[in-house]
DNA sequence: TGCAACCATTGATCTAGAACAATTCAATTG
DNA sequence: CAATTGAATTGTTCTAGATCAATGGTTGCA
């Protein structure tokens, strides 16, 4: 199996689209690929995996959108992140090997499942695998610390600029459009996010919409003044 | 070198007493200490390392005890942990390679520098080495979502409590009592690190003395009702 | 040993965002 | 194509924590 009939089979879409194999060689790809690849959908509204299950794999996906959602024992929970094709769900798992969140498919969405064990092994004959992965942890870790900065030292229209600043920087990386949005969450799952009620999100996008900055209609945002929007967040 | 003469020279304390080399055998551990250990002193109040300095090593905290700081271009800055004596800083750094917090020490510490690239290499020969990181790594990842639903979800007394049940936790588990703290952070440090002002910390920790919770006698404080404190985190 | 500089406490007031509530809008579905 | 259901908007009121301000304690340094 040669990359071009890699690729057919994945349909047209190689691994190589995921942020971890950057560096590697062709065959390096294949091994990855031929090791763990295991495609599989996921349906808009199903879990991909949920709190208390066993970790076994990290999900690569490939196409759709997710949500992970932590569970506080006393009913409360939390939107942790938000992620897009490209991205890998499942990383806070490898800590303890069992899941700490739920992984929610927000549309009909397509992942690849990649075993952790045999991973590990792949790294240890890969060694710029490994040290890409290192980056990848270490990355969500940044992630993170730029959410607690937010939801530290911010106020609700600087978060809501930021989220939505960095939402179409993601999307343009993916292709789409950075200044058309179609937001795939909820209100509430935005203010959960962003440690806001979803009347305060609601409110502000008002707010932005009759200040010209954005446009809003239901789910969909096209960002006008992505300039006005940047000021307010490093203000 | 043995490991008894390893001990000595690292004055009675191994490298093991860190949670990395956790499940390497003797000559492993003697392996990773001779190609790292590189022991410096850090005096209260100075940086290991600052904001945009580039990334080299790693640094495990033999003894004392220190703060990471972000600081945000428009002079915003909030602390985004405490770390003690077996902890390990600088994994945020790895994916940029450059730092992107200053690690201020609180008093004055101890740490063993490692070589980053020497350490991926020895992640190569040792596969359970290897495996401790990324845990490691991922542990970090989880400790931040503990924060982020602190600070997107919990009332100030709620955080609070919480700040101290972990800070009492750390120290049991490190030999000190887990009933005596002495924080080694000000009002202020603490008050960035759980999103509030230092006015509220100061409050808070008032009310908590009153209620019988606690005893507080400006830095130092004794946990009286350990209960009392815990349920108020999970109510 | 006393003065500076910082740190902490406590009080009074103010405000951003929460809570509560009432429509409106959009998407399914029988 | 109603009718049901969940999501979003908008208005009003309330409150936790911020802000402003004054005072008291510690610590280190000259």
């Amino acid at each position: 199996m040669d990359i071009s009939e890699l690729k057919s089979i994945c349909g047209g879409c190689s691994i190589r689209e995921l942020c971890l194999p950057a560096g590697l060689n062709d065959q390096e790809v294949l091994l990855l690929d031929q090791h763990m690849a295991h495609r599989n959908p996921v349906r808009k509204g199903e879990s991909l995996y949920r709190t208390g299950d066993s970790f076994k794999s990290l999900y690569a996906i490939r196409s759709g959108f997710f949500k992970t959602n932590i569970l506080h024992e006393d009913g409360r929970s939390q939107v942790t992140g938000f992620q897009m094709s490209g991205e890998i769900l499942g990383l806070d798992a490898i800590s303890t090997d069992i899941h700490i969140c739920d992984a929610v498919a927000l549309e009909d969405s397509m992942v690849c499942e990649i075993a952790f064990e045999r991973f590990e092994e792949l790294g240890q004959l890969m060694s710029n695998l490994q040290h890409r992965f290192n980056k990848t942890l270490s990355r969500e870790i940044v992630r993170e610390q730029g959410i607690m900065l937010l939801l530290g030292s911010m106020r609700a229209d600087e978060r809501l600029a930021a989220f939505l600043a960095n939402l179409a920087k993601r999307s343009a990386i993916r292709h789409q459009s950075g200044s058309e949005l179609v937001l795939r969450m909820t209100r509430e799952d935005i203010g959960s996010y962003l440690g806001l009620k979803l009347e305060t999100v609601s409110r502000i996008l008002s707010r932005f919409h009759d200040q010209n900055l954005l446009e809003v209609k239901g789910r969909n945002i096209r960002i006008i003044d992505a300039d006005g929007l940047n000021a307010l967040i490093s203000k």
